[in-house]
DNA sequence: GTGGTCTAGACCACT
DNA sequence: GTGGTCTAGACCACC
């Protein structure tokens, strides 16, 4: 389990563990059961606040993708993998409608946005081109 | 000229009006020369405090696209559409490259994105959903 | 808005705060659009850490009993009755199966704990001495 | 004698093998001179660390209600039933007085308590539930 | 003024 | 060892 913090970002560190946390699982890389590194250790690592680490753990916990034993330490519960992937599924429509208002005030139409779409898609990785669009 | 403001959300409220403005230069809906509200009017309608708009007002002017000239107001300047449509540009390709990280990060294919993302566009305005609309 | 803390009690004092402003909803002391005491006054005035009360506060708006606006202050949400009329509920219902359970445990009979329960409530507060059990 | 243990509540293990075996020996499930589990049997049936069977079992010890002999275990005393029972009386009426209280404070009124208490009366045990046991 | 985040460190309880 | 709570105080951002 890796995690990497960036203090310089707006994003809240807790909240930058609780993402990498949910997206960790819903990838498959963090099984129900797997244990998360102690609030200790996990703070020695990312050279941060243990109490940082706890608030992060309390989202993961309240959000129902941990759970927590006193004296113990907290692992992945097993409902985590489809809470943390209705989580994501929700961010991700989330992201898309933000995309769509954004177009509508900037008078720009759906059709060109599905250009641009594809044109990103494309930048970002090649091999997502798409179903018939061979691009070279 | 109609703002939306969300006071719940994280975005501060400032920065909802900046965007909003600009928005509405780079989509033509505010063309150079014309007024932007006062700033008790904005702050009345909107129902916040003052300062919020003059906080917003400042930015705009400090991004180029807005004049403000004591005692009168606060006017979108020439070069304003051009600086707008930058920022509308960027704006958007941010967005889409968030949706298309978090998906590629939730194992989420690009046809399924594509697949939501007309979804979505339909459920926002019905008008969009049509795949022959020739928006000129 | 009274707040009572127990320092020395073994439930946490943001779950005491938690719980009392729920309670103060519920009954109706507290309404929709309430401010809170802030942060400061409030930890100035129980006398403990800000950062104790903002914790309480937290819960609270992820309850969904409270709306937190950054800058202002923290307010009884539009839902926020229903919300703790549910929650209170839910408290008594766990309550009440508590006390069934021991029961059980206890081989005390059901008949045995409502006799009980009844004597309890009248010790508690005569007036809810039922509608018609004259019992003696 | 079987125990149940929930890891994940807020009750502490150790207390809860403290009151559930309190609640056998009020019940007469066990009885003065009855072996209590041996540590490392508990430990293993439950799943727990042994060292937590431990101190609940020292702290059923200064409680009066277990003796414990070094090489041959831990056994239910002779003055247990009477403690364990006063015990349970106590927890029982601790218990039934906290729902009557917390109705109080939510305005539900006693009438509609003892409904809720038959209701989840006959959902934790259809035994229960007739309504043909007169009760006075 | 307000809340939000983070740190450093103490103390407690559970396993 | 583990997590949970609380304090004291700093720094930031928003209104």
């Amino acid at each position: 389990m890796i995690l990497r913090i960036d203090t310089t970002s707006s994003i809240p560190v807790y909240d930058q563990i609780v993402e990498q946390i949910k997206r960790a699982i819903a990838s498959g890389a963090l099984r129900p059961g797997d244990a998360l590194p102690s609030l200790r250790e996990a703070a020695r690592t990312l050279r941060i606040n243990p109490l940082t680490v706890a608030k992060a753990y309390k989202q993961l916990e309240q959000d129902g993708v941990v759970e927590t034993r006193h004296g113990l330490g907290s692992y992945v519960s097993a409902s985590a993998p489809s809470a943390a992937a209705e989580f994501g599924r929700q961010a991700l429509a989330r992201g898309i409608d933000h995309v769509l208002l954004d177009a509508m005030q900037l008078g720009i139409g759906f059709d060109e946005v599905r250009e641009l779409f594809d044109q990103r898609a494309l930048a970002l990785d090649p091999d997502n081109g798409g179903t018939d669009n061979a691009h070279e």
